[in-house]
DNA sequence: AGCGCCCATGAATACGATTACATTCATGGC
DNA sequence: GCCATGAATGTAATCGTATTCATGGGCGCT
């Protein structure tokens, strides 16, 4: 009563367990006739290929492996937005008949490639190690390692990234407060190595505020961990400097949601008095009251890309880094300037 | 420049193959001194054992497959309480030294047991699929698989489940606002058969009314799709009932978002005139304005029971469903009746 | 000293598929 | 009528490890 094999189906069907192997595989060397004959016989006994044994045979792997940062990554209060692109990523790779391998990674060990060495996973992807840029650069350089990381992509920069333009969507999202007629913007955010994301989005602010020939002033950015208490935090560190501003533009939208609460509680009435912009799009700011205009970032776009630069890698083939386009969606929290 | 075997391994540190891979597994059966030379020298060169020779040749697997449904799992606009989950099951796999495979699935197809006969993984999670009760029976007596769901526990059903004490959520969100002193309670949301988690949150509900010699009215309960603007129109509904109500209790958060907004824009203050209280804890409620009252259900001790009760399945030991107590989170959003 | 026993290791095999190579048979060109 | 050709299938080697069985040497016991 044990397992069935494909030798039982080949028995079965009189033919070899070879016919029996090319017949599942679709392989145009055996007779149509044969091949469906073979096909039904094995569904009819629930015979499913044993992968270990194929992978073993074939030394290939139909499976990738996601590590996601386990401190930024799938933790409630920290990034609802991975959520979105994972099940966008799996659903890319499930597209091209891959399984995606799950895990939650510090980075503090050599365990990366070890899904490859070990034959786990013919490819890896990084999510949420945005602070980890060094590491990651020497990684890429194994050349038997397929990575791809989520995260800044810099011209000239070894190994493969997929990201998002952050310092475009600090420029759209800069420039549509700007285009409401506000003229002192204050940014929250960690602008510190640990966060190179942040620090894009900055850039895209400082560039939006130069081109209205206004200046980057440092009384108007504030330091904030990129939490829903780090936004909050950051805006009543502004408030007590006692500057003048009209409208904030948060690097996430957990800041922004903090932020907008810290400036109710402090009377400031959210866009009324106070205009604010968020980064990400995650599922509940278009919910909430006022709904957030955020930056979206395209996961399902994202995923796709991700996969298909991946499995361009574990291919061979030449593969760039992407650079994708963020979209400004305005809601609620941004108005005209009084 | 092929890839490093335990042969080679074997070769460098002079002894057999077989002791290699006795000194790799911590086999007693080798000397200590031994053991440690091969490990170093495994280590050296950057070994690891390749998991598919592993599985093939031990009959065995350290993997896990998580399938969650496509509509009601991850996608951004759902459920975001699933993330928290999948993070916590991962976390807890690994603790175990198991892998997790991720698949969103329809469950159209016979999908499911294809990840055990396949040899892919050891057993199977099932997470979103609440709607799948029969079907779900039905492949829990195949006694080759090790099925486990999280949803609804119901004593006598076959099958092994963990799930939230939604009755008791209910009722502890039910008995909050009858503390408050409000006596027109509503309830949003679905109590179709597609939501048994929905419809013990209303049984649950209806219980705390009886104890407080209070009819569970018809015209106090609105159907809402569980989603924001499923939460809006059933809220906007109740509304144009022109039933007198100081307090709503939600079936999900997003559905508590919705409703929020929607009574604010028709100039019901919340909690000053309505009370509202949620079901899940999503992240980004804690930050919202207000803060929302909500259920939380304990998603690192669900990830912990359904781990380990997977395991003993796997293990061919007796395993029991478990039901997991909820927990009452009093925010801003519900306050005591006027 | 001899006997048996255990500890540490080696030799050999099996896991279940993929795939290179061999084989068979029919066909067509000459 | 014979040989080359190609389609369809069979045979057998192989992937890298776990594990069973065999072996040799040291040691305690009588």
């Amino acid at each position: 009563m044990s397992r069935v094999t494909s030798l039982d189906i080949a028995k079965l069907a009189g033919v070899s367990q070879a016919t029996v192997s090319r017949a599942l595989r679709e392989s145009p060397l055996v007779r149509p006739e044969t091949r469906q004959r073979v096909q039904r016989i094995a569904r009819e006994h629930h015979y499913s290929v044993d992968s270990a044994a194929r992978n073993l045979r074939s030394r290939r792997n139909r499976t990738i492996a996601m590590l996601v940062h386990e401190e930024s990554g799938m933790d409630s209060a920290i990034n609802p937005f991975f959520t979105s692109l994972l099940a966008s990523i799996t659903r890319a790779a499930a597209a091209n008949g891959y399984d995606v391998l799950l895990s939650l990674q510090q980075l503090s060990e050599n365990w990366i490639a070890d899904y490859e060495t070990s034959n786990k996973a013919a490819g890896i992807i990084l999510l949420g190690y945005g602070g980890y840029r060094d590491y990651i650069r020497k990684v890429a350089l194994l050349d038997d390692a397929h990575v791809l990381t989520w995260g800044p992509v810099v011209d000239g920069q070894p190994g493969h990234f997929v990201g998002c333009d952050n310092r475009q969507g600090g420029y759209l999202a800069t420039r549509h407060l700007l285009g409401l007629g506000h003229r002192a913007i204050a940014f929250l955010g960690d602008t510190s190595d640990d966060y190179p994301e942040f620090q894009s989005r900055y850039r895209g602010y400082a560039q939006a505020l130069a081109e209205a020939h206004l200046p980057a002033t440092a009384n108007l950015q504030c330091q904030a961990p990129a939490s829903a208490p780090g936004g909050a935090q950051a805006a009543r560190e502004l408030l007590r400097r006692g500057v003048d501003f009209s409208a904030a533009f948060c690097a996430s939208d957990l800041i922004a949601l903090g932020a907008i609460r810290a400036l109710r509680d402090a009377g400031r009435n959210v866009p009324a008095q106070v205009s604010v912009v968020g980064f990400d799009d995650i599922p509940a700011v278009a919910h909430t009251t006022p709904a957030l205009t955020t930056v979206r970032q395209d996961t399902a776009q994202a995923g796709t890309a991700i996969v298909s630069t991946l499995l361009r890698l574990i291919a061979g083939q030449p593969a760039a880094s992407t650079l994708l386009a963020p979209s400004l969606i305005v809601r609620e929290s941004s108005a005209r300037c009084r």
